[in-house]
DNA sequence: TAAATAGGATACCAAATGGAATCATTTTAG
DNA sequence: CTAAAATGATTCCATTTGGTATCCTATTTA
């Protein structure tokens, strides 16, 4: 059997919006650096720091091809953080009586965000 | 419709490890700051910090009762933050050739996790 | 080979964060 | 009524974090 996940780092990866973009950006495909920079509003450096906590959290990986480096998304390493969330799963709901739909909540609230 | 919630406060507050544990034990019943304080080797003041943060990502509510504060968990807080990373589910596995069950890696993954 | 490209590595900064300490306020127990 | 209990509010401190600026290294490619 393998080890529990150490959660920290992946959680700590999500907790910035810069960080939550650049995953749904590498779903996508993978990109360069430079790739990544052109969207997000701030420094090649600054964005490097994003990827390397990224990074540590597992959520990507970063090859080397010639003079650039190509990241990827690591989707699987959010299977511990969906895991961890879905514990709760049993309380949704409970004061309000159980009365909406659980599925269909879910499916309102993937067409309205737009993170 | 409603709005699209802004995910970024809950995100924050599940980044730090003691929050995610009060949110465990408040998901077995609604406690004082002083009880929560017994279980976290910090400071009254600290826990409370850690409260108002939860309190800022909704996951939690707090009403008084006489000299007391009842802090109780809104779970269902969590489900724009599960319905985030769902959307990656399909990018599971895939650079593995998907042979594994996601249902059974995701037992696994919680009969293993200690957090 | 020289110049342009793509990154890596540091040093430095301001702001946010986690925590302790202290003091004030509200309730409840005698 | 008075003290103890429970929490709220504020202040202070060290560390972390998000970002920029700079300098350096490795590849291309003209």
């Amino acid at each position: 059997m393998s080890a529990a996940p150490d959660l920290q780092p992946a959680f700590r990866a999500l907790a910035d919006p810069t960080r939550r973009d650049i995953l749904k950006r590498l779903s996508a495909r993978e990109m360069t650096l430079a790739e990544i920079t052109a969207h997000c509003d701030m420094t090649r450096a600054a964005v490097k720091k994003h990827l390397v906590v990224l990074q540590d959290g597992n959520l990507i990986q970063m090859r080397r091809s010639g003079r650039e480096t190509l990241s990827s998304l690591n989707a699987d390493a959010l299977k511990p953080v969906v895991n961890w969330l879905t514990y709760f799963e049993s309380f949704w709901d409970t004061h309000l009586g159980a009365l909406h739909d659980t599925l269909s909540d879910l499916k309102d609230t993937e067409l309205e965000d737009k993170e």
